[in-house]
DNA sequence: GAGAGAAATGGGTATATACCCGCTTCATGG
DNA sequence: CCATGAAGCGGGTATATACCCATTTCTCTC
């Protein structure tokens, strides 16, 4: 019988992981991890929107979401309301400070993707993420 | 000026948070998750074993997997001594609970490994794995 | 053999992640 | 208008992850 083949998780894992460091690194000077800068530019292209939406936007659990945002808020980049139409609701939108912190840490950024993009081909990373789908798929069979 | 590209991170982040998410599914009747399973294969592969040679071996900061096998001990699947001849070190090993469990795991890996390769192909992910090292002077530059 | 420095670790702190459960609030059918 | 169910959310719990600092132990040099 073959060796079992290297697990694939382990490996994508090992390589988040390191990819993650990097990209925390380039933006320790905008005091931004790469995770909550993630959220901040979904802030910027959705405007104020749920804690669920904002979820589903980044494929986080809802709870997940609601913690990551606790730092955020805490430093003041981002601003939790009751949306009063609805109160079951809270809406999450960039404060100033927030769209501050956002500019500041865009340069910083481009110069982490330029970094990893010449390690790591961004067409291979963009096409095993066009295959999330197939995952799901094959997951429900 | 041209649009900027998804953020080669945030795309590699989704795609392993819900890849570990299929393989956890696939070993949770072993109540095993691929992070616990990875450490006992790397116990298995390489005996009894001080922590940080088994950080280093999963690419893990010392104290984290000072932490995750936290779980695992207080399971009863893996044993930890004082290296008599070193006091200092701490040595990880396998007990036979955790042989156990690893061999209830295998098959249950197994399976989400083959799922989850035809979503994702493997030789694109040991790829980036293979890229790893550039990252590395990458950012020593 | 004693002191300087290195190595192994733990603990404190902070974030990231997801599950389940329960609470509040809304919407809808009768 | 009220009961029922659905939707949005927080909190509890557990794991995963890494940084920094302190402590213990070892090693090596003089």
């Amino acid at each position: 019988m073959a060796a079992d083949s290297p697990c694939l998780c382990a490996n994508l894992r090992r390589v988040t992981r390191a990819v993650t460091a990097a990209y925390d690194a380039a933006l320790q000077p905008a005091s931004l991890r790469i995770t909550q800068f993630s959220i901040l530019r979904i802030l910027e292209r959705l405007g104020p929107v749920g804690v669920t939406r904002l979820a589903a936007e980044a494929a986080l659990d809802r709870s997940t979401m609601g913690r990551n945002l606790d730092p955020l808020e805490r430093r003041g980049l981002v601003r939790l309301t009751v949306n009063a139409a609805d109160q079951r609701e809270r809406v999450a939108a960039l404060t100033e400070a927030g769209r501050a912190a956002l500019a500041a840490a865009l340069p910083l950024w481009r110069a982490a993707q330029a970094r990893v993009e010449t390690a790591f081909p961004p067409a291979a990373v963009a096409d095993l993420a066009s295959r999330l789908a197939r995952l799901d798929s094959a997951q429900t069979d």
